[in-house]
DNA sequence: GTTGAAATAGACCACTA
DNA sequence: TAGTGGTCTATTTCAAC
């Protein structure tokens, strides 16, 4: 992993649709060059994949929360965000230090559906609590860290 | 915006490097269709960008926390926004209900790292306290949402 | 890593249901 | 108003160097 690698990483940060051609360009190697290392980054594990971001509230997803889980005393964590992995609301899931076992980030259409959701939460076996933080507004999101690159 | 759009959509938060023939194969039209429908898309807002997820660790930022952010009385929000949105540690923002104005995902190699960064956000005019936890592990982030589409 | 060639995909067109 | 199929250009991909 060099300078180049790192600069052609987040270059596919910025853009994931980028084509090798115009990262070749970009960072100034043969696009075959260039081919050859995404490959490697992605096989290393280095890239994990490429994804669409879409505007929530355009695909009916409008309410977001974090979701503090309070374990109970018999709880088990890894079966714990197992459950939480299930459900479909739940879009990113984090295991922290503190009270909390987990925080995770819900999206759902509506509020109703926000109450529904935090019902089956509680009702996973080793959530004892929830403590829910609702957004009001996402000011920005997975922003590209542009520390890495150029 | 009808099923196929959100099939679409779909596939490109799975895997956003999908070609237009691929897209087309799986949701049943032709490449020219699909180009036409994601290009709509696009500049309709509804997909907002394309990104490669990057293992963190893998580009030396090993250590995440969500940062809860307590205003003092005299806290302009949006001019706040704009300050955490300026720190490169500060992968996400998000506006909550509660004691707190924000709440903000950090990345940073290190905890002397995350200490300094605590220390840079804590500066911010209209920042009077920071509730910070630490992320143990990330269990799934960003995951796709499956209930808008096959 | 590079170049060059063949296969593939993208972009744009006129035509059509 | 979309969608289709054809055409041309750019890109991917694989070989040899």
């Amino acid at each position: 992993m060099d300078d180049l690698d790192r600069h052609i990483i987040n270059e596919l940060r910025l853009n994931g649709r980028a084509t090798y051609a115009e990262l070749g360009r970009t960072v100034g190697l043969s696009a075959s060059a260039v081919h050859e290392r995404v490959g490697k980054l992605e096989s290393g594990g280095v890239i994990t994949g490429y994804h669409a971001t879409v505007d929530p509230s355009s695909i009916g997803l409008g309410v977001t929360a974090l979701v503090g889980i309070q374990p109970s005393d018999n709880a088990e964590d890894n079966e714990v965000a197992i459950k939480l992995g299930e459900l479909v609301e739940v879009e990113s899931c984090w295991a922290v230090a503190g009270d909390e076992a987990f925080v995770v980030k819900v999206r759902v259409p509506t509020v109703d559906e926000l109450e529904r959701t935090l019902g089956r939460l509680r009702r996973i076996d080793g959530v004892a609590r929830t403590r829910t933080t609702v957004v009001l507004s996402t000011r920005f999101e997975g922003r590209p860290n542009t520390e890495t690159g150029e």
